[in-house]
DNA sequence: ATAAATGCAAAGGGTTTGCAAAGGC
DNA sequence: GCCTTTGCAAACCCTTTGCATTTAT
């Protein structure tokens, strides 16, 4: 199962693993190979990886890196602002190549899993609105909708694979 | 510290303790003390405990059970549908009574770690559009707005302590 | 009396940490 | 060469499970 390709913008990636570079020097951190590892797998694929699945891919291309470096490495990439920690509640973390968006939803995918994610205007101001009315100061928020995915609302007699292809 | 007693409306709770006992009947199941005393801490507040903090309570309270106990209850009556099991991505799950509600979103500070509920019809179907926007049938949502309640907005300067008196 | 729940302790999954060895800069 | 990272294994947290004992009905 190869991760990354053309899922994502081949400039676009090549600019964040970069970015990761320049973050690397600025902070005087050591630009290992695992640590390049790491980022080029995280951030060339647009899919909400856990470190379970990012240290199976590293094996897949031959580059493999320990338990402890891939949560270590994944973490910095975090604190760069590069990646972002997502927990959808299912018992472990998943990370997400930031890609510059300010923010947005998901909608995830009751029976084969797949994430999508979309932004909208209205709901930014709603939650604003609704803190506002539980006399809170609105910080940030996540919402996550959970249903049926095109493909699997079709296929509903038998559903799809947990895994499902990378689209 | 003290959870329970009018946090709640003393009828609901009584109502719910029933409930359970009832449901214990209807299935074959023992009411033992330790099921009862658990039941009646999780029924007795508004708060969201995790399964730590009704061990606590439990003990303050002088009926402590096992850890094993605890967790084996929760799970039953989460299976009654009087609890609702919640997971705010702290690394472990809450526990809330359900009170028959049918669905509410969550607004969590952030400074004193308080939950408040509210629900929003709009909301409700905004989430419907929005999936079918994406090619999802919609199923069910969760909304959870991070900010700072009423009370760490004003005291801003000495945050309040991360488990905030039961108000 | 019987079948189930309890409690302890050990196992479990995901994640973190301590420390000797390896490797950037 | 100095200082950091790596990797392994042990530790960690929350939760679940196995099993002998206790308990509700």
């Amino acid at each position: 199962m190869a991760v990354g390709g053309d899922e994502a913008g081949a400039a676009a990636v090549a600019a964040d693993e970069a970015a990761f570079r320049a973050y690397l020097r600025d902070h005087n951190l050591p630009a290992t190979a695992q640590r390049l590892a790491i980022a080029a797998v995280v951030l060339g694929t647009d899919r909400h990886l856990s470190a379970e699945e990012v240290a199976a891919e590293l094996r897949a291309r031959g580059q493999q890196a320990g338990t402890a470096t891939v949560y270590r490495t994944l973490e910095v990439l975090r604190r760069s602002g590069l990646v972002v920690e997502r927990d959808f509640g299912e018992g472990f973390k998943r990370f997400e190549a930031a890609r510059g968006v300010p923010h947005h939803e998901h909608l995830l995918c009751t029976a084969c899993g797949r994430v999508t994610e979309f932004r909208d205007e209205r709901l930014e101001r709603m939650t604003t609105l609704l803190a506002d009315a539980h006399g809170f100061v609105r910080q940030r928020h996540r919402l996550v909708i959970h249903g049926l995915c095109r493909d699997c609302r079709a296929g509903a007699g038998a559903p799809a694979p947990r895994r499902p292809s990378l689209s």
